[in-house]
DNA sequence: TTGTATGCGTTATCAG
DNA sequence: CTGATAACGCATACAA
């Protein structure tokens, strides 16, 4: 039962005989401690299993080398293969990560900032609620000099950096092959109207129609809460239409799953009597035999990486000293292109 | 442009001609201070926008108010729930989790070991790679008093707290439900041999024929590396025996889907020609037409809570003096047990 | 009920 | 090349 007391350089000092800073310095490897004084501080570091304290180098610093990720939810697979891509980068540059999900519930997205604020992360990496209409708490943290990299939900404000993807491009690439393949009836299957994710995907749709000579048809777009029942409901209505669509596009892949279930209810075979296209965030596709004809990708994990990236690139720009001198380094604000992947 | 300098007790304390342990007693609504002079201090607190500073506080209190979680993989979903599990739990006790995953790599799962404890977590989470070989690491963390708690890939080891799946009960309920249905050749695609869990599966599977008076084949045994051609290779093993089995228990979802898509190739009717057993991990069965008769349902989000539970009971009876009057609390060994979920 | 003094472990600024 | 000392922000033992 060894005494609470861990080694310190205070104590590697004393039993050397020198003084803490010196100590200090020879764990660093500063060039102005002498190479003998150098070595006998780090045998003696080993020796008593030394270990620095970052608790207190934290403290001292002002920096807790740590990063902070807030997002939805863990669970999702987007979000998931984002942190992991986060944690890596963060791996890299000796950082650690840490983690709040909000559950899409803002109170809890405020509650986790306000933690992350007062542990004093050096930087943020935040995708939010999809009901967040307050960003007071994000600009909060620029009091404590804290930069915040937003992603993939992203908050509309200016002066913000962010991560996000453009959907347009792969959804146009989807759109073209559609027509392409003889489709003139597409439908759309999208997700609640006050999300910006639904309005991006009308926007597109439309255009991509337009661009396409096809006049756009209002009873083909139909919206979703998201929920499985509504996913259906959606579902059934377009296929209910005297000119059913021959093709379906739907917000995300869980979309998918519960529209080819329904209808494949309703007898028709999936990508001949309906094509399914939708926007990816299920990496198994390949092992269902009933699959969208394609899914438009979004590259969570690249994502994640390009926001570490960003942040990083802020963190490291800041003065340790307050030296006013540097210009600040100016908004980033990433967009990765979507692109279709097929399936079949 | 403002200055850097934050509010701190000590200027909340000099503004107001009062102590700062005046402050900091006010500020945490300690009994001893008066009324009027606490209401004093939390207004001009407010005011001043004041927010403790948490690396102060860590360093001071040797306490960090974060746990560590280390895990595989974040984007297996198994992991993904638990670590949902555990964010939640640890949010009740105003936690923070410091996240890492070990991507199976023993040197990376020591590396990340070493910053957890440098970062001086409370308490840890963890869940080994497929190849820890060497505990050394973690009896480390004992030294600073960091409770440790192991989670679904534990360490054969004594004297550890765990938290962890009794696949028994899931896979007999599993072979119990087979021979009921006439099942006779029963195989079984394992992991790899060197894996406990493996071993567990073995043990359970043998003993479940045994008990119900069938002889067990060696040659309905087979294993897999778990990459996609040692699944199918394994179930194309099983498929081109003369006795082929006519159900079979797979180690996970994954190799699951592998086995499916090879026995479909083969032309054989899934749960009809071969019945498929898997152990769950992923949430989507439901979906697919070709699925198992059922999976091995393991709870992984209850999991991460109870591990979380555990060590919360560790962290919360550390003496925060040395006070070395109470027992330490003996070593806690939790198992779940699985259960078989159909569907079909 | 409040104040004084001290220390947590480290780095940094001086001075030598 | 090295040492003494202050400082970071807070909590607490002890004193009043």
């Amino acid at each position: 039962m060894q005494r609470d007391k861990l080694p310190t350089i205070k104590e590697i000092a004393k039993r050397l005989k020198v003084s803490t800073s010196t100590v200090s310095r020879a764990l660093h490897n500063h060039p102005s401690i002498g190479y003998i004084t150098t070595y006998r501080v780090h045998k003696l570091a080993d020796e008593m299993g030394y270990e620095p304290n970052h608790t207190a180098i934290s403290f001292k610093q002002r920096k807790t080398y740590t990063i902070g990720v807030l997002l939805p939810n863990l669970s999702e697979a987007f979000f998931s293969a984002a942190i992991s891509g986060i944690e890596n980068f963060a791996g890299t540059k000796n950082y650690n990560v840490l983690l709040g999900q909000s559950l899409d519930d803002p109170e809890r997205e405020k509650r986790i900032i306000e933690t992350m604020k007062t542990h004093r992360v050096d930087g943020m990496i935040v995708s939010i609620t999809k009901n967040t209409e307050n960003y007071d708490h994000f600009d909060q943290l620029a009091k404590y000099r804290i930069p915040i990299v937003f992603f993939d939900r992203i908050p509309e404000k200016e002066n913000i950096n962010y991560v996000a993807c453009n959907l347009e491009s792969g959804l146009l690439q989807a759109l073209n092959l559609l027509i392409e393949q003889g489709h003139r009836k597409i439908g759309l299957i999208n997700g609640p109207d006050q999300l910006i994710a639904s309005n991006q995907r009308k926007e597109t749709y439309l255009k991509g129609l337009v661009g396409n000579n096809i006049q756009p048809d209002d009873k083909l777009m139909v919206s979703s809460t998201l929920s499985k029942e509504s996913n259906q409901q959606a579902t059934n209505s377009l296929l209910e239409l005297k000119d059913r669509p021959t093709a379906i596009i739907t917000f995300n892949d869980y979309v998918a799953l519960d529209a080819i279930a329904i209808a494949k209810k309703q007898g028709l075979v999936i990508n001949k009597d309906v094509c399914i296209v939708s926007f990816a965030n299920l990496p198994i596709w390949e092992y269902m035999d009933n699959r969208p004809l394609a899914s438009i990708e979004q590259f969570p994990y690249r994502q994640g990486e390009k926001a570490s990236e960003i942040l990083f690139s802020f963190i490291e720009s800041q003065p340790s000293t307050d030296d006013e001198s540097k210009e600040p380094l100016s908004n980033q604000q990433i967009i990765f292109d979507s692109e279709l992947i097929k399936h079949l």
